[in-house]
DNA sequence: CTGTTAGCGCATTCAG
DNA sequence: CTGAATGCGCTAACAG
């Protein structure tokens, strides 16, 4: 009695295969395979056996197998400077309601606001074969972008537009936005305006310009009134760097914050502190999330349409997906929303 | 001439392989993977030409063929519910920050709160072939339960403990910090003791238990001062359910809300009316987010080490994955944290 | 409508 | 230390 049946030459996974379900019905792997894809293909009555033997036993497809043949995953990989911070909480809302109802799933990973990390981030993501890119923003590293552009997937960058995108790119302007929110605060009659920042990512930044700019535009001082630092954004932090400039210079009547939490923050403490807003220091934030319009006093705010600049972006890529036309550039626009608190 | 090359046999994906890596290194294709697997297996000259070529071809290994031999795929699949609820987003830090170094990719989704969804989403993740799962509370169906355990590979539920786990569990009893944040509120004076409830989720039904059952074991009215609503949860909902409590029921003293976002949205609302808090009305959340120690007067919450316990989930994934051993059943513990507003 | 053949890209045998 | 053969699970192409 020798061993003709092989040792364990197969190094199966334990897995129920297509193979197997075709056993039990009776049918070949292929037969099988059509029922699943596209059950009109086969006949009712084997159709019939075919879906019970893959309920009898628990039969689930291998996608690994399926990617391996159609070099299609059905996999968008989204890469998001942060995870916690509720901007990119309904900017991905947006994208994951938009992909998954195209049946595409979503591989989410976090850069920490690093171009380094992202880098080796998109490394890894192509490992995955990945149909398509979305990433935050258009300050990808030089070898980030070729090597992407190289790939030939659909990539696109989105919160922010830029002259010079890799592929798709959906956002807005930050600089006209922070000088927008300035203007409008000097159109209230503030001259002294101060600005606080945190975390003072590339976004930041540039909102930061927009504001000098509209400054020296209106021929009032842009460069005595900034306090930032590079620690992450809180209403804690909002708080300290507003009582940090305002005891600075005591003459400063408006606050432009780089995010609502800064200035909810500072609102906070202005109440502690007895400081009235607006009539002793207007406060005027950025992205007008719901604390904006529930804070007492309400806050003036830079409205983005978050949520669909996510679905705009999913979609683009959905659409070149399937080779549909779909611009390269979309402009999903801010609008200032004055509220109280300015 | 005739076509003794064949047409178009090969439905190569155009893709650099492992292959065009030996060929042009001179090698065979299993040099070069040891070379990147192992690379003290191979000389070192040979790994100098196989590096080289990889850079000159920009060679990416392709996941899903490593996938398909070796039955792993480094993929963690991770089921929420929301994911612009900031609860989950420290959870998804927790995880995401501990799967990374190790190697593991996280495949999200969104449950929307459904079960029924979520049944779904399960199956469609279990083709990805993940290595592990991380579910959301102990409230899924049956029929979930029952092919997760079938799979064999080790599932988390995350955020609350129940009796009956899948597997791994990892989370607080709803039901007594409910309960507790109740007595704190009694242990204050408080006798005329409202809730308010947006969602109505499983863990937030447990929650208005705990309430409950701590009302009547101190001899106080359980009943008749509970407002929920079943839209999702936000300031704006906070300030409508609180007023319509306290203008039903006005010698309400305290109020309990099942979230920090519903407690501070009363809190703007008391501050718009003129209600004293907590010298007229008492107000406490659940959750401790970072409003809750920012708000003005500061809220009393219930602090859930939200990051640790996405953490430990996914620490305990990866133990399992490597045979260590782990505990199943994890209790993070919940604390009281007694501010101004209470 | 169904089956046969072959190959997607890689890594695990087992030899050399 | 390196290579040849083989199969992971599935589906496109081409019969029948």
């Amino acid at each position: 009695m020798d061993t003709e049946y092989p040792k364990n030459p197969r190094r199966s996974s334990g897995r129920v295969t297509l193979a197997d379900v075709a056993t039990l019905a009776g049918v070949s792997p292929i037969t099988v395979s059509r029922a699943l894809k596209r059950p009109d293909m086969v006949t009712d009555k084997l159709r019939q056996k075919i879906d019970k033997a893959v309920k009898t036993l628990g039969y689930i497809p291998n996608q690994a197998a399926r990617s391996l043949v159609s070099s299609e995953t059905k996999i968008i990989s989204v890469l998001f400077p942060s995870l916690s911070n509720s901007v990119f909480s309904s900017l991905l809302d947006g994208i994951y309601n938009t992909l998954t109802p195209a049946g595409y799933k979503m591989l989410l990973t976090n850069t920490h606001y690093s171009s380094v990390q992202e880098e080796e981030l998109i490394e890894t993501m192509l490992e995955q074969n990945p149909d398509g890119m979305i990433l935050t923003g258009i300050d990808q590293s030089d070898s980030a972008r070729q090597r992407l552009m190289n790939i030939g997937i659909p990539v696109v960058q989105v919160m922010e537009l830029g002259d010079n995108p890799i592929d798709i790119n959906v956002g807005i302007s930050q600089f006209d936005a922070g000088y927008a929110m300035t203007e409008h605060l000097i159109q209230k009659g503030h001259r002294h305006i101060g600005f606080i920042g945190a975390r003072m990512d590339n976004r930041t930044q540039r909102r930061l310009q927009g504001y000098r700019q509209a400054l020296i535009d209106h021929s009032l001082p842009s460069e005595d009134y900034i306090s930032t630092s590079f620690a992450h954004t809180s209403f804690q932090a909002g708080a300290e760097l507003m009582v940090k400039l305002v005891s600075e210079h005591n003459q400063i009547d408006a606050l432009f914050c780089s995010n609502d939490d800064l200035a909810a923050g500072a609102i906070f403490e202005c109440q502690r502190r007895g400081i009235k807003v607006p009539q002793q220091l207007a406060i005027a934030g950025f992205n007008d999330l719901e604390i904006a319009s529930a804070i007492s006093p309400r806050l003036t705010s830079v409205a983005i349409p978050r949520f669909e600049m996510g679905q705009k972006a999913a979609q683009c890529l959905l659409d070149r997906l399937q080779d549909k036309p779909c611009p390269t550039h979309i402009d999903v626009g801010f609008k200032i929303v004055p509220r109280e608190s300015s």
